[in-house]
DNA sequence: ACTATTGTATTAGGTACTTAATACATTAGT
DNA sequence: ACTAATGTATTAAGTACCTAATACAATAGT
């Protein structure tokens, strides 16, 4: 769909999408995902892009794989919870570090992002 | 210094990392810098990848290089600024997209960026 | 004039990621 | 029992980045 092309590997970025939807309740707890093939045509990637991300996925506990259904999004609430509460924190903390970085105030970052966000919210 | 490790090139990474010198006045306006070689040695990298690093930093009119005396950061005090600016900008939207894209609020994600702001000015 | 230092270019080899083309093992569904 | 679909594994080829080892061109400084 998006076309990945930046520099981070794809599987990174497949993961990173993956990611997002289980964190954001778009994919719901315990639903079948795509299987590798399926993803594969659908994010227009080689299945073996798929199946490294997906295996990644599951090292970390997120998805789970029976052997010939498929792949589906961990039961693990409090997983979620946490994985959700991360992406956050993640974000934030980068965000923050590269404010810092550039010698910027902690009133003009908190204005900008006010700015920003409340323009994103016509819809 | 740092050791590059992460997914992004390492010749990004050197970019990056100069132009946010460049941006906060820690490499000053006509400043040489070091030479492709000293500067592979203080990365710990190949001088290929700061050639690399430099030759983009000068396509897009950041450094200068004379040619048998060295490289210097350009005079051109609005591009610097413009510079400092876009990378702001560039931080604020793509922690925004993030929040928005985790369904968190703008008190939220304020109330988060000044804690983890505040919290690392103890010097 | 000479020398050292600068940026620049070239060629070769290594690694990681991606793709392609298969093949295998397992089992739900029939 | 058979079939289709699942995850998984393997081998080969291509691309981008990084490193290594040189070499060349130009000139400031002596």
């Amino acid at each position: 769909m998006d076309q990945f092309q930046s520099t981070q590997p794809i599987y990174l970025q497949i993961m990173a999408l993956i990611k997002r939807q289980i964190a954001t309740s778009k994919l719901l707890s315990g639903t079948q995902l795509g299987s590798v093939r399926d993803l594969a045509i659908q994010y227009q990637v080689n299945p073996n892009t798929v199946q490294r991300a997906l295996s990644e996925l599951e090292r970390e506990g997120l998805v789970k794989s029976d052997r010939t259904i498929g792949r589906f999004v961990t039961d693990d609430s409090s997983l979620i919870q946490q994985l959700h509460r991360g992406l956050f924190d993640q974000a934030t903390t980068h965000y923050v570090s590269e404010v810092n970085e550039l010698n910027i105030s902690v009133d003009e970052a908190v204005k900008e992002v006010k700015e920003k966000m409340t323009k994103g919210d016509s819809i």
